[in-house]
DNA sequence: CCAAGACTGTACGGTTGCATACAGTCATGA
DNA sequence: TCATGACTGTATGCAACCGTACAGTCTTGG
């Protein structure tokens, strides 16, 4: 224990709270790709099968959103899906720039295993953790990310209408 | 509408405690990655030089363990930094096949601006949370840390006998 | 001494995500 | 009406990270 460790970005976990929650976030993610990779999914894919089954047929678009993901990144993720025969794209009647992505009845097979998956790896990692804790652990994380959010409100430009200091990176 | 969030993998955010630790990283990371920006930095230069600083010189090899990335990346990140003036490779005596990664002047430099931003941030972090929740808080995520290593121990393969606890650093 | 194995840094390919740019389509207002 | 702008999905380039493979270098056991 020098007498350095006032500020380190790597200090030990218990010591910044910020990177013990990156740290953890990082296993999470872990834990559930390593089990939806029985599966052959990642925790994304599986994030979008899940969406589809609660809410019926949507646009891409609004999947994208709710998954906080870029609109190309879950065009590619509804290509492979579909390939695999789990969805499919349907032309919406009203607007023909969308289309509607809807499970299969085996995209829809594959949703119980996924929402097994997911109860069985929330129940694990809630062991030994009471109701008024997570509750609490919620709160406090909610409380963070607000702050967060106050800390981005001043930097991020409004709309970034003149962005001529050094956003140059393109012709 | 949404009468079926029992499961729900992407429930709001106060049923879901993996989600909102999922959510709350990637803000976390996002807001380190907007004012690292003023230095043309990512959190992961900055934790990188940062690190340098407080341990002098190390191999890529063991910078790479602690920050927990590859070496691959890990050499291509020092490949930046010296191009950039900002630390510089130097053999090592009793060893031909390591470089000694060590902070240059302006790399130390540097080094002091990225402590008084993660400052900054970290107090904006804890802006109206008490130094009991924090430690609370930390608490409950090793905990929850503590059930995602047992939940994956068994499914990893043996390969690794010892798995490190990461009781490492403050030699 | 020296062959076999371990370790270091690098090269390469693959994955995943973002941001931008684009064509097609809708919606609005003069 | 129809020109303008907004929106949807897609293509493309960029960035970060991982895992493997490799050559060069220690290290160790015979």
């Amino acid at each position: 224990m020098s007498a350095t460790n006032l500020h380190e970005l790597d200090a030990p976990p218990w010591r910044r709270l910020d990177s013990t929650i990156l740290s953890v976030s990082s296993d999470i993610r872990a834990l559930y790709d390593e089990r939806f990779a029985a599966l052959e999914l990642s925790l994304s894919l599986a994030s979008l099968l899940a969406y589809l089954g609660d809410f019926g047929p949507v646009s891409q678009t609004r999947a994208a959103d709710h998954l906080k993901q870029g609109r190309a990144v879950t065009g590619s993720q509804i290509d492979r899906l579909e390939k695999r025969g789990l969805l499919e794209r349907l032309p919406d009647a009203n607007d023909r720039r969308v289309w509607l992505v809807k499970l299969t009845d085996s995209g829809e097979e594959l949703v119980k295993k996924i929402i097994d998956i997911d109860e069985t790896v929330r129940a694990e990692l809630r062991n030994g953790v009471s109701r008024e804790e997570r509750q609490l652990l919620a709160s406090l994380l909610l409380r963070l990310q607000s702050n967060i959010a106050t800390a981005r409100m001043g930097e991020t430009e409004p709309k970034a209408p003149h962005p001529t200091h050094n956003g140059d990176t393109n012709a």
